[in-house]
DNA sequence: TGTGGCAAAACTGTCGACAGTCGGCAATCG
DNA sequence: CGATTGCCGACTGTCGACAGTTTTGCCACA
């Protein structure tokens, strides 16, 4: 079975102006270039990326099914903020989603599995240990979403991935705070041994104590860089 | 709007045109008056809808959002098709939410939840009595809403609503090959009982056993009607 | 100086049209 | 007779335009 990434992509992308469209909004978006509450004019859009205004309108859309961004009739698309009871939530369902996936991962373990696994978290820490703020939260999120692939539920997989869309809504904002970039990668080691055990108890307990500790980091960050409240 | 000749008898207002196209395509594809794999003609349907192709074409990435439709480059949409598998994958994160849930729920259960929930449990066995199959579904899928509603986190309650979209998409297709509607009905006070009782154990035991039960009713059903593989 | 209201500008929702592409059919060739 | 190729129709992807609505900017007035 082919290895997921995060965002699968055509050989050729010539066309598909609404898919690219709607690369370019959530990277601009994570990338914080729009900010959070902040409204996208169609027009303005469509002028600077040089296409018409329905593939913006239908990338919009398809942000807003991702929870992106949220449009108010009549008034156009407005870039999401989370407040901290959205932001609970997010990681409640996260936490939700992969006690489920780790509990289904420890059925059908493989030693294949568990190299791959490794070998991601191997990259993760690489990536932490060179600082780079960005590629470490994306294989992060990576590792997570092997871990979600091998579970072999791919709905499950696509909840996790819309989950996902949002977490990098709030997680990029925090970059900068984190103060244990390697700490948090090695921690993932712990998850591997939890499945390495075979103990159902233990991969609960690995996966509540990991995100757990996601969940303070981010909280904490978004307290500190400023509330992205959300306006009536 | 220009009112189209008196042909087709749609209900269009004048607002939200996208929102009446995908309710109006909803319904038409839970009542199986698409089938399942049709492909839907974007030009046809605003000819039939008396709206230009724009409202279709959004509404219908909407519904793909929810997984009611799948859009093929240059094909067009086609309206999806479960798999056994993706059936069998739908129920498990079905599973995985609703024990969430219902967890969730025992930490803040107050009467005034216990009275809602029973409340609808009473409406769900009416409906079944009066063999009313598609209200009888949709007052059952309402009762798990509730609970995922009290539950008190929104994020869980869209998975749950987006999750629910692909299950109307087969249970209505089964409708009729439920043998016991109201054994099913009164099966939900079981799950009343487990959260009258506050032990997470008899929740979680209670919820595995409802939802294995649909499960069976489900996969039985669509096995026997005819299978809706997904064609490449 | 602050406020209320009006007019202009900007924007969204929707529409019809055009071009490139895909699938099917038939004529052609082996 | 079967496979291939070229053509035709239908359809999607994209575009520019129009109408109604919201926002903004300005001016009169208290």
């Amino acid at each position: 079975m082919a290895l997921p990434t995060a965002a699968p992509r055509p050989f050729i992308q010539q066309q598909n102006l609404v898919e690219q469209v709607a690369d370019y909004l959530t990277q601009a978006i994570i990338q914080q270039h729009f900010l959070p509450g902040e409204r996208l004019s169609e027009v303005q859009l469509s002028r600077d990326l040089g296409v018409s205004r329905a593939p913006v309108r239908e990338a919009a859309r398809l942000l807003e099914s991702r929870g992106l961004l949220i449009s108010k009739p009549r008034r156009g698309f407005f870039v999401r903020a989370l407040n901290a009871v959205e932001l609970e939530d997010v990681f409640d369902l996260r936490l939700c989603l992969e006690r489920h996936a780790i509990h289904r991962l420890a059925e059908r373990y493989t030693p294949e599995v568990q190299r791959a696994l490794k070998q991601q978290v191997e990259v993760l820490c690489e990536a932490a240990a060179g600082n780079e703020g960005t590629r470490r939260i994306e294989e992060d999120l990576q590792f997570h979403r092997l871990m979600l692939h091998y579970a072999g539920n791919e709905r499950l997989l696509r909840a996790f991935d819309d989950l996902t869309h949002e977490l990098r809504l709030c997680i990029t904002l925090i970059t900068k705070t984190h103060e244990a970039p390697d700490t948090i990668a090695t921690s993932h080691y712990k998850l591997l041994d939890a499945l390495d055990s075979g103990s159902p108890a233990a991969c609960r307990e690995a996966i509540d104590y990991h995100i757990g500790v996601a969940r303070k980091f981010v909280v904490k960050g978004v307290g500190e860089t400023g509330d992205s409240s959300d306006e009536g």
